[in-house]
DNA sequence: CGGGACTATATCTATATTGATATAGTTTCG
DNA sequence: CGAAACTATATCAATATAGATATAGTCCCG
C-alpha cells in the first residue's frame, strides 16, 4: 500500500542500499511496518522510473556489485505530499480480535484459558517492542503508539474479560473483598 | 490468513448463503473483518473440500437459485481447534503509525497539522463504532476491543504529540495555569 | 585455509486482498 | 409499467505480502 513512501522516508536522509533498507525496516520500523526483499526490490524500480529516487552502481569495492539509492527533490516533495495527506480509513483484519468475537463456542473453562494466552501474546510483544534498541526520535514516536495500543488491549481484556466470561464466581455476585 | 475461521465462526449458530456472509461480515465485524465476495465463495468451496461446511442448494423460491452453508460437526471442532491455538505475532503494517516515523520532513506548522488531522480521523472512525447497531455480545466484545485502541491511540497523540512538536509554546515551558 | 556469518541482488511461488464487472431474478415505489 | 434497489452467484485483474531459493563475494575466527 505505502511501502513507496516508507523507502522515501527512510531514504529522506541519507542514500541506502535495498539491502540497507529492508535492515532499516526491520531495526527502525518493527511493529509500525516490515516488507522483505521480494516486495523492495521492484518498489525501488518503479520509484526510480517514477523519478523519485536515484541509483548510483557502486563497483564491487568490498562485496558484489551494490545499487546506491537516493531521493530527488521530486521524490522528497512526493514523501511531503503523501505525509500532509488526507488520512484514509486505515482498518486491517485482526485476527486476535475476530478470536475474541467467536469466543463462545468454547466450554467456559476453555475459553478463559484462551483470554489468558491472547493476553500473555500481548505481554510477550509488548515486552519485546520495549527492549528493542531506541531507534530516531520519530520512529520511536511511531513504536510508541504501537505499543500504548497493546496496553490498551491487555487493560480491556484484563477488565472487561470478567464482563464476558464469569469465572470461577459466578456472574451477578459481587465481592468486594476479593480484589487482588 | 483466516478467513475460513471467520466463516466458520459465522456459521456456528445458523447457516447462511454467502451473500449473507458478506453482510454479515459487514454488519457484525465491522471493525475487525472486512471481506468481499471475490474472497468468501473461493473459501467456501474450500472449506466444503475440507468437509468443514455442507451446502444445500435452494430451488429459486424466490431469487436466483441460493447455496446454503452449513458447518458440519468437524467444522465445529476446527473452529474451536482455532480459537484454542496459541496466538501468532499477529501484526500487520499501518500506514498511520508509518506516517508518524516520518514527520520530522514537514515544518513544524505542517507538522502539528497533520497530527491534527489524524486525531481527528481516529476521532471520526471511533464516532462511526459507536454508533454501529449492536452485534451479538461476543463480537461486541471484539468491537470494543478495537474501540480502546483507538481510544488510547488518540490519548497518545494528544498527550505525547506535544512533547514532539513544539507547539506555539516552546519545548521545556510548564504552565500549570493553562490546563485546560 | 575452511566454515560460518554477513552483505548483496534478484526471482519465484503462493496466498491475501481490493475493486470491477457480468448476469439475473425479485421487490418496491411512484 | 418502468426504474431503482436489493438478493444472489461468480469471475477477472491488479496489487500486497510472505516465504523460499539461487548466486556470489567478503570478513572473521580458529
Amino acid at each position: 500500500m505505502s511501502l513507496p513512501h516508507v523507502l522515501l522516508g527512510l531514504l529522506r536522509e541519507a542514500p541506502r542500499t535495498g539491502y540497507d533498507l529492508a535492515r532499516a525496516i526491520d531495526r527502525e520500523m518493527d511493529p509500525v511496518w516490515s516488507a522483505g526483499f521480494s516486495q523492495i526490490y521492484p518498489v525501488l524500480a518503479r520509484l526510480r522510473r517514477k523519478g523519485w529516487v536515484l541509483l548510483r552502481v557502486l563497483g564491487p569495492r568490498h562485496g558484489p556489485r551494490r545499487h546506491l539509492y537516493r531521493t530527488t527533490a521530486a521524490g522528497r516533495r512526493e514523501l511531503q505530499r503523501w505525509l500532509r495527506e488526507a488520512p484514509s480509513p486505515l482498518r486491517h483484519n485482526d485476527e486476535g480480535l475476530a478470536r475474541l468475537a467467536f469466543l463462545d463456542a468454547l466450554a467456559l473453562t476453555e475459553r478463559r484459558k484462551a483470554l489468558l494466552a491472547f493476553e500473555a501474546s500481548i505481554s510477550a510483544e509488548i515486552a519485546r517492542l520495549r527492549s528493542l534498541p531506541p531507534a530516531g526520535s520519530f520512529p520511536t514516536f511511531g513504536r510508541r503508539a504501537a505499543i500504548e495500543e497493546l496496553e490498551a488491549l491487555r487493560r480491556f481484556l484484563r477488565a472487561g474479560g470478567a464482563a464476558f466470561y464469569p469465572a470461577e464466581a459466578p456472574a451477578g455476585r459481587r465481592d468486594a473483598r476479593k480484589r487482588r
